[in-house]
DNA sequence: AGGGCCAACTGGTCTAGACGACTAGTCAAC
DNA sequence: GTTGACTAGTCGTCTAGACCAGTTGGCCCT
């Protein structure tokens, strides 16, 4: 239960909608506000957090979008069914990946380089071909049984220092983001089927042949600069890739 | 080019910041304004389009969102790089799918019924067990080749009218949204690698054993309500799928 | 009883300002 | 030459209103 007598909006450095925001969404997750039901009009939020509406408007807005609460004009704002997995739709790395689907997640580097980026690196990463990036081929245990090989390609000013990191224990975007400053935005992925090679097979205990779920994954900057170029194979019987997606009215 | 004296965007019935939108979305494509170059800054386009910037904020917000353009504080608003395949991170069905591959899309409806809901369908749509769904399966072609084969339940009052519907030339989506009135939000996708079974590599003109994509998807409506419950297998070697991730600010 | 109007709600769009935080360039003082 | 202060420009947050559009339910008239 949250006691509202001690609510409030208005106090602390973080902004009002950002703080309205988080006071609704505990609200929703502590089942307060069940799913389906009409929360206060943004006309009401108004009066009882002594905020401007558009202040209301734009944390509402943000969880519309989020998928947390949906609108009908003229009738009110009400809670969103929950999602089937909603910690999986967000962009993760394979450690965050694996502890949302309440598995232990390990790692074993294969290999650490820098190296010339190839053509196909270098188009996806907007760099000149040759230019050295950092590429590291891990493979991705979940519970102890191996899940995945992964390849990820690297690219930004200064990056040959994530050869001293220890990328067994460490998460690389965790890195990327809070060690060397570059906030992730958003991912392009494309999935598809195919069978295991030799040496996959080997590596990930399966028979060549075996069905696989093959992953390539571009992932971009809040500035939009594309910094990792990841490829992935997972084990066909042990994946499921979950995502969520957006009928745009993008023309 | 777009003709700077002719523009406006206090006309007409669309609200202003929609015109706006659709306005830089159009000098974006054309190339006019370049990717990583700035746009005019916030206060210009107050000026230039003669509007408040609230409602250029909400035009560029939203564009912001959907990947168009980038902002930094302090620095401006940018154009971002182009997407990979910016027409396939939408919601689509599979003849819009199709369609923004370049290739030609067919459907054979195999069987349309209607059924009542087993277990995990009444569970994905929210239904009681039982209550009678439409279930259509059909065969997917592009190129005049077998691409995937789907099976849908659908679930809305009169939903039923949907077997009088020419499915193998409708869009089911299209059907849905415009001639039912259930305009779609977004969907939840499940997708694993597999191996075809027997029937599943007859349709396909696969040997069994042969990858396989497994789908599983779930369309909500605006107002969130499920409405359709997609399975689909496609052919490992003829279909890649596309997906954009966010990273989100969620907890 | 039925139909239609109207009032009171809801969210959707929009205005014309305000101040804060951050960036980048200039220029004076050291 | 380097440093630091200032300034002008950017986006970020916020206000207190306005009117429009869609929904709902009640009330009155037929």
């Amino acid at each position: 239960m949250v006691d509202p007598t001690t609510e409030s909006v208005r106090a602390g450095p973080l902004p009002r909608y950002h703080q309205l925001k988080e006071l609704i969404r505990a609200r929703v997750r502590a089942g307060e506000w069940a799913p389906g039901s009409a929360i206060p009009s943004e006309r009401e939020l108004t009066e009882r957090y002594r905020i401007s509406r558009m202040t209301a408007r734009q944390a509402l807005t943000d969880l519309v979008r989020e998928g947390v609460l949906y609108r009908e004009q003229g009738r009110g704002t009400f809670v969103a069914q929950p999602r089937i997995a909603q910690q999986l739709l967000h962009l993760t790395g394979f450690t965050e990946d694996m502890r949302a689907r309440r598995q232990r997640p390990e790692a074993r580097v294969l290999d650490a380089v820098m190296t010339p980026a190839d053509a196909s690196t270098a188009d996806r990463l907007r760099i000149p071909p040759g230019q050295p990036v950092f590429r590291v081929r891990r493979l991705r245990l979940a519970d102890a049984e191996p899940l995945a090989v992964e390849t990820a390609a690297v690219s930004f000013p200064g990056c040959a220092r994530l050869l001293d990191e220890d990328l067994a224990a460490s998460s690389l975007y965790g890195l990327i983001e809070t060690k060397y400053g570059h906030p992730l935005a958003d991912a392009e992925q494309e999935v598809e089927a195919g069978a295991a090679l030799t040496d996959e097979a080997r590596l990930l205990d399966l028979a060549p042949g075996d069905p696989v779920l093959r992953t390539r994954r571009v992932t971009y900057t809040q500035r939009r600069q594309p910094i990792e170029y990841a490829v992935a194979v997972y084990r066909g019987d042990k994946y499921t890739f979950y995502t969520r997606i957006v009928r745009d009215g993008a023309s």
